[in-house]
DNA sequence: TTGATAAACTAATTATATTAGTTTATAATA
DNA sequence: TATTATAAACTAATATAATTAGTTTATCAA
């Protein structure tokens, strides 16, 4: 009966979020998350409005998650130790939570918002380590983009099985291409 | 009844290449590739085990259109021309076939050798480009990580909706991205 | 001509998302 | 305290998808 959950968006979420790394993204359906939360599946409707949303939902979480992670990296570091840090623990979150990682790839609808508000607040750290290259707005910009392209391509073809048969060790792949990024930027003034 | 159509594996997953375009990558199922084969969805289980053969199929095929780009581009330059012309042809494939792109992004289950076959006969292109900068073996496996990474990364981000609402010039973010890559190579002897 | 086979079919099963409509616990209010 | 409005659960039903089983039939080879 209609016995009262203390069921709330969030609480759906994080049950989500564990499901996926328990068992997969994909057998994350409303169906199990509704069984681990002891609830039918309909009842998850007057939380969220579908399973678009618990996907978009998901990936927020997950982004917010790495945010953190990349937060404390930073913290204490600058200028290009505080980059590497940055692109080491990147790699190290992805690695820790490949199924979380996964449902910021799998992105819902690609024009959510709020997703990509989140996405920003990862990128903003980066723009708070760059200040001390007194880059221009623009040049800061292009350098924060391509970076994070970097560390998200690296991390997502690594993630989907690329990179082995190759004898070579991936860590040192991925550790020079970021510092080639990152010494990159002490030849931005000449020219 | 039982009429005899002539299909066999590469005309459905040619189906399905276009209806992604058309409608979408996520309407993608078997009952509309069917629908649009004129054939009722279990039929296509003579041709294709189900559902998952059918995504790494499209994966397959979107991989290989993309590797034929990047051929192409590739021709008759050399050395950093010929990277950069790679990298163009490489983002210029995913804004065309924005749907096709996705289905390499959301691989099924990370694990279809062929898949990775594939994304290495794209990588294979760059190995034969790079040969001119004798690098050793393992350089030059680190350097063609780093730059498909880079590339990838990028233009996945792109088409999820990042890089939008902030000022500055895509194409140049992503050209600077390449060419400090490339330039990186210019210094691998020093040290 | 006949028979084997491949490839279509129909029918049924399972799983999921979703909607509609009902019931009930709780919190606010009279 | 009693009442009532509402939020949040429920059940039941529908639609779509994938998949399997079993049947039929067109075509090709002997």
């Amino acid at each position: 009966m209609g016995t009262r959950r203390n069921l709330d968006a969030q609480i759906i979420l994080n049950a989500a979020a564990e499901l996926a790394e328990e068992k997969g993204l994909e057998n994350v359906s409303l169906l199990q998350v509704a069984e681990k939360l002891g609830v039918k599946s309909p009842s998850l409707y007057n939380h969220l409005s579908g399973v678009q949303e618990l996907s978009t939902g998901i990936a927020k979480l997950a982004l917010g998650r790495l945010e953190e992670a990349i937060r404390g990296a930073a913290v204490g570091r600058s200028r290009g130790d505080a980059l590497l840090a940055i692109a080491l623990a990147y790699r190290s979150y992805a690695k820790k939570n490949p199924e979380l990682y996964k449902a910021i790839l799998r992105f819902p609808d690609c024009g959510d918002s709020d997703v990509q508000e989140t996405g920003h607040a990862v990128v903003r750290i980066l723009y708070q380590v760059m200040e001390p290259y007194y880059l221009g707005e623009e040049e800061t910009i292009h350098f924060v983009r391509g970076f994070r392209s970097a560390l998200h391509g690296f991390v997502s073809l690594e993630a989907a099985g690329f990179f082995r048969g190759n004898g070579a060790d991936v860590n040192e792949s991925y550790r020079q291409l970021a510092v080639r990024l990152i010494s990159s930027l002490n030849m931005e003034k000449r020219d």
